[in-house]
DNA sequence: AGTGTACTGTTATAATATAACGCCACTTCG
DNA sequence: CGAAGTGGCGTTATATTATAACAGTACACT
């Protein structure tokens, strides 16, 4: 779980740390919960979901068109923007509105609050574990009759590995 | 301060509550940070800002153009674009990432942490005073190894005033 | 097999944002 | 005073991101 928490630690951030695995993870997710909801995977979703959950670094609607593309799917920007909007309501991936892009979210099932460090050198993101925070935050939003449905939680910076080359 | 809080407040949301006392205290401080940092409140930042800063709701780029252009300004895009950069570096206001779309920032001067709520059915927004949790927030990346250098938190919801109307 | 629904293909276009270049106003320094 | 530099804006073109609308296709259910 957070698995993605980890791209900023040591080597795995650097290095083809074994992501597979998170892919696989998210894939078997993504099974459940469709078929929990009578839901299909179709290829294309399929496809998308394992191309955002392979990039450490958020992607953009229009990237994931060329490797579809690749891979023999004939598919325009309103097949792609489905797929996404699809997999988003799934909670499986999560967009990045500052970046205009998307990437793979640890929390499939539960009703997620999230926070996302960004690299502004890298471009790179991961996933922060902020529930309490979250709630901190619902609840100073509700004490001025404010009631919270989601949040976007975005922080932008320098991740480790990039503090000390990039300036 | 924190004028624009009171926005989902009582009657100051609905009614016409003297907002242009912001809209001339968001003046008063652009033209000390201008002074302060050599830089000129031009007429067409001028006009940004207070358009901006006179609106409950965040406002897109193209919706400035016509209010522009109705006060004789003979502008396109890339000058509404760079009035919005120019004020956003003196943090005279904020970009809502999931709008696209500007609203005023009750901080200036300050290095601004700062939240906001937006109401999904009437489109208002207002700022949320969070400085422990924005700090909160910094550290919790910080113990990952990510200097954070930019927050952006959006809550996205239900005003009070829209919670027993829309459903 | 027939029918309805959900998904995708396809075309067109909307909405948001920026690149690149030239002009003008103002400054500053000779 | 005038030349040279700077910053801001106008202008045109275009890039990037996202959606509308409708037609076809596959699949699920009966």
């Amino acid at each position: 779980m957070h698995t993605q928490a980890n791209a900023f630690n040591s080597d795995a951030f650097n290095s083809n740390h074994n992501h597979q695995k998170c892919v696989s993870a998210a894939l078997t997710s993504a099974k459940a919960l469709c078929r929990d909801r009578g839901q299909r995977l179709t290829p294309v979703r399929e496809l998308v979901l394992r191309l955002v959950w392979q990039s450490h670094q958020p992607l953009g609607a229009y990237e994931l068109l060329p490797q579809l593309a690749e891979a023999g799917f004939n598919s325009a920007p309103p097949t792609v923007y489905r797929a996404l909007d699809f997999l988003q309501e799934l909670g499986l991936i999560h967009r990045i509105a500052s970046m205009n892009a998307f990437i793979g979210c640890s929390h499939p099932d539960e009703t997620h609050p999230n926070a996302f460090m960004i690299c502004r050198e890298c471009k790179s993101a991961a996933e922060l574990d902020t529930a309490e925070l979250n709630s901190a935050l619902s609840a100073a939003a509700g004490t001025l009759g404010f009631q919270v449905e989601q949040e976007s939680v975005e922080l932008i910076g320098l991740c480790q590995h990039c503090q000390g080359g990039a300036k």
